[in-house]
DNA sequence: ACAGGATCCTGGGGGC
DNA sequence: TGCCCCCAGGATCCTG
């Protein structure tokens, strides 16, 4: 569900609410998820305090005063939301935490695509993701490294995008998008760009994210911040979403197909197929 | 190295 | 109202 932008909007939430307080009780643990690592999460989180909530790709990195981080993961339909004392608490959450001024801090999650991690004192957060091949954030990429890892394979556009390591925190929505802003077809290859092109790409995914920050997110059916607040970017995307309904800048239909397992959408007059002539 | 499919889940929406 | 099928913002694993 949440790309960089939703995952974002929900660090910036529940950031202030965060840091400084101290679980005092685990009143829910996650046992139905998969993806949660298997700890004794009672015994682990129960007495720590906040120092930093921030985010890194799609995770939320949680660091503690004791030096340990708390890694969170909303896969598709995860929230993490701060609620009053006195709120009600709704199905599928997966873990529920009190906290030392009344506050409830709650991870729902109803497909269970989600992941949560641990890491003990002396682990960086950071440094940890990186090892598990998460590629750089998508501000401030370096033009070379981005010509580099995307002119030199085979792949289609698409699927670069999506690709965690190549770079982190794009997702559907704005792998759409980006490519319609910059003008290229999902199912490009790599090799086919030309440098401008390249750059015209990276900066087209800085820019559609930046705006998508600024928006809070898009809500299509589950995604909320952390104070429980949708987005509005959804009512900004340019195709995504937008199957038959005319090109923004063109008029022509946007059509919808598969590129890389995910439907991908995207106007066929702003975005050839093949690079055009001029 | 890469594409494509299956998989982990639940729920909403459309068609009948 | 109900049932069945398709669809979904993520990510991984397997096969060819």
């Amino acid at each position: 569900m949440p790309e960089l932008p939703e995952v974002e909007t929900v660090v910036r939430d529940l950031k202030p609410g965060l840091v400084g307080r101290t679980i005092i009780r685990v009143t829910k643990t996650p046992e139905a998820m998969k993806r949660a690592e298997k700890h004794p999460w009672d015994r682990i989180l129960t007495g720590q305090t906040w120092r930093d909530v921030r985010r890194r790709g799609k995770w939320i990195i949680q660091e503690f005063a004791s030096g340990a981080n708390f890694l969170a993961h909303l896969g598709m339909t995860g929230q993490y939301q701060l609620h009053e004392a006195n709120e009600t608490c709704a199905d599928h959450v997966h873990l529920e935490l009190s906290l030392d001024n009344g506050a409830w801090l709650r991870f729902r999650d109803i497909r269970r695509f989600g992941a949560l991690c641990y890491l003990p004192p002396g682990t960086n957060p950071e440094t940890h993701l990186e090892s598990e091949g998460l590629g750089p954030e998508p501000f401030g990429v370096d033009p070379g490294y981005w010509s580099e890892t995307i002119r030199k394979s085979t792949r289609n556009l698409k699927a670069l995008l999506l690709d965690q390591t190549v770079v982190a925190g794009v997702g559907n929505i704005y792998a759409d998008e980006s490519l319609f802003s910059s003008g290229l077809h999902p199912g490009r290859s790599g090799c086919q760009l030309s440098e401008n092109e390249v750059q015209k790409l990276r900066k087209a995914v800085e820019t559609i994210l930046t705006k998508a920050v600024s928006g809070r997110g898009s809500t299509i059916r589950d995604y909320v911040g952390g104070s429980g607040l949708a987005g509005s970017f959804q009512n900004r995307l340019k195709v995504y979403g937008r199957e038959g309904l005319p090109c923004p800048r063109c008029k022509t239909p946007i059509e919808r197909a598969d590129w890389a397992g995910r439907s991908s959408h995207y106007c066929p007059t702003c975005q050839p197929i093949s690079r055009p002539a001029f």
